[in-house]
DNA sequence: CATGAATGAGGGTTCATTCAT
DNA sequence: CATGAATGAACCCTCATTCAT
C-alpha cells in the first residue's frame, strides 16, 4: 500500500524474477536496476548491497517452504500420514520451474563461498529435518534412529529429485514414485 | 607421456583442485595458471577458454562416476545386491569432501546458462538411472514402474545427501540411514 | 538561539568531530545527516553545498586560531615576549588532537584544488603573520628583515610540529624545544 | 632499456605528474590511464592497485628526500656546518614545486587513513631526524638534548615552509630566513 | 611451445546533488 | 521546515580473451 514497500517490492521481484533466469552469478546489479526501470543508485537506496537483495530472496524463499512443511505437518494429523507427506514432496517438485531453480542457485551460491547465507540456509535445514522428524515420530515410526534416518532422506529426496527436474534428464514419473515411497516406506 | 599430456594434466589437476576449493565462478583462469606455474598465454596453448577446460573437468569427473556405478553394478551379482547399493550410497556421500564439491558445482554451472554442460551432464545422469533400473530389474525388484520410480530415488538421495553434507547442516547418520534403506526397501 | 541556528550548529559539530576523525574526502554528508540524526534533505537545507560545509568549519577553525594568536599577542605586552610566543606554540601543538588534525585536512583540501577555501586560509596565514611580525618588532627584536623571518619561521614550526605529531613518529620533547627556541632567539 | 620497466616507469612518471598537479584523491586510475594512453586493465597489469602505485611514488619520493639529506650530511664534514643544513632547507623549498606538492599530497593520504602510507612515512621521518641529530652533535651542538630538539625543529621548518609556500600566501624571503637561522642557531 | 603484455567490457559500490511532497 | 526517494556519474577493480614475439 504504502509506495515505499512498493519499490522494494518490486526489486525484489524483479531480481528474484532475473534471478531465476540466469542464477545469481550470471545477474548484474545493472540488470536488476534495468528490468525495474530505475538507476543503479535508486538500487542502492533500497539495498545497501547484492548480498542484500540475495539475502531478502532467500528469506522470503526460505520462508516459503518452512510454511509448506508446517501446513503439511499440520495437515498429517488428520489423514494419513504417510501420503501426506508423500504428496508434499511431490508437490514440491512439480512446482519446481518457480521454486526449485531459485533453491538451487540460492544453495550454489551458498556452498561457493557466501558463508553468511550457508548459515541462513544451514539453519532452516536443520529446522526442516527437525520438524519432519518429530512428526515422523508421532505418526508412524516408533523408532528415533528409523526416523531421524527417513527424515534425512525426504529432504534429500526433494533436493535431489529438484536437481534431476532442473537437468531436464526425462520427465519424472511422480505417480510412479509416489506410489513406491507409501508403499515401501513402513 | 608425452609432455604435452603432462601439462595438460597439470593444468586440470590444478584447475579442479581450485574449483573444488572456491567453485567456478571464483576461480580465475589467472589463478589456474599461477597455480600451475605457467602464464596465462600457456593455458590458452593447452585450452581454447575456461569452458573447455570446465568441460575436461566435467568430462573426468563424470567418468569417475560412471566407472564407480558399473563397479558397484558388477559386484551387485555375487552378494547380496540391496547391500551393495546402499554401500555405494554410502560412499559416494562420505567422500564428499573431494568429489561432491566438484559434482555440485558442475550441475550448479550447469543449470545457470551452460548449455553444453548442461547437456553433458544430462546424458550420464540418464545413463546412470538405466543402469541401475535394469540392475535393480534384474536382481531383486520385478516390477517395471517400482524399478524406475527407485532408480530415480536412489540418485535424488545421493544428489540430496551431498547437498546436506556440504551445508554442513549436520552430522549425516550414515549408519542409521544404511540400516532405514536396506530394511524398508524390499 | 532561534532552533535555525541550533541546527545549523549541531550539523557543524557533528560534521567536524567527522572530519575530525575521518578527513574530508573519507566523510560523506550521509555519515554527517546520519550522526546529526536528520535526513540529507535536511541537510541540505540549511547548507546549500558540501563546500558550504567545509567552509564553515574553516571559518570556525580558522577564527579559533586567530584568536588564540590576538590573545597571546596581548599578553606579551606584561610577560616575557618570547616566553609568551613559545608558549603558544607548544600549546597550540599539544592541542593537536582536536584541533591540528582539522588544520591539516583543511589545508590538504586547500591544497588539493579547492580554491575558494585555498583563498581564504591563506588570508589567514598572511593576517597571522602580519600581527606576529609587528609583535615582533616591537618586542624584542630591532631588524625588520629579521622579525619577518621570524614570523615565517614561527608559524612554519607550529604546521611542522603538527605533521610530525600527526604521523605519530615519535613522542615530540615539547620541554626541550620550548627551552632551545627560548634560550637560541635573542 | 627493457620494454618492461618502460611501461612501469611510464605509468609511474604520470601517475605522479597527475597527483602533483591535483592531489591523490582527485587523480583517478582512468586519468591516469588515458594520460599514458593505455587502458585500466594495461594499469592493473603492471600495478595491482592504486594503493600499488601510491607506495610506488612514496617510495620513489621519500628515497629522493633521503638521498638529499645524507649527501647534506657528508658535505657538512668539510665546510661550515650550519651553512649546509641551512642551504639545504632553503633548496628544498624552492624546488617545491616538483616535490612539495607530492609531499603534502603523501601526507594527506597518510594521515587520512591510509595506514600503510603511514608506517612508511613514519619511519623515513625518524630516521631522517636521526641522521640529522647525530650530525649535529658531531658538528656543533654539544648537548643532547638541544640537539634534539633542533633536528625536530629542522624537520617542521622544512615541512611548514612547504606548506606557507604551497597556499601561495607570500612570496617567501628566503635570503632572510637564511640568515636569521644562520646568526641565531648557534 | 610459451609468454608477457594489452585490452575492454562489465562488476559492485559510493556519493553529492535534486526535488516533489 | 523537513524528508524520502531518486539519480547518474564516477570510482576501483576483475577477468576472459587476444596476439605479437
Amino acid at each position: 500500500m504504502k509506495p515505499n514497500n512498493n519499490m522494494k517490492q518490486n526489486i525484489l521481484i524483479a531480481a528474484t524474477d532475473l534471478i531465476t533466469k540466469n542464477g545469481i552469478k550470471n545477474t548484474s546489479l545493472a540488470d536488476i536496476a534495468n528490468s525495474v526501470g530505475i538507476s543503479k543508485g535508486t538500487l542502492y537506496y533500497h539495498y545497501s548491497s547484492k548480498d542484500d537483495i540475495i539475502f531478502s530472496i532467500a528469506d522470503s524463499h526460505l520462508n516459503i517452504i518452512t510454511d509448506a512443511i508446517l501446513n503439511c505437518v499440520q495437515n498429517i494429523k488428520t489423514e494419513s500420514p504417510k501420503d501426506k507427506i508423500v504428496e508434499f514432496i511431490i508437490n514440491k517438485i512439480t512446482t519446481i520451474e518457480s521454486t526449485g531453480r531459485v533453491h538451487m542457485y540460492l544453495i550454489c551460491e551458498a556452498i561457493t563461498g557466501n558463508e553468511p547465507l550457508k548459515e541462513r540456509i544451514r539453519v532452516k535445514y536443520i529446522q526442516w529435518r527437525n520438524t519432519l522428524k518429530s512428526e515422523i515420530e508421532k505418526s508412524f515410526i516408533d523408532n528415533k534412529e528409523s526416523s531421524e534416518a527417513l527424515s534425512f532422506l525426504l529432504i534429500s529426496i526433494v533436493d535431489g529429485l529438484v536437481i534431476q527436474s532442473l537437468l531436464k534428464t526425462e520427465k519424472l514419473p511422480y505417480e510412479n514414485i509416489a506410489t513406491f515411497l507409501i508403499n515401501k516406506w513402513y
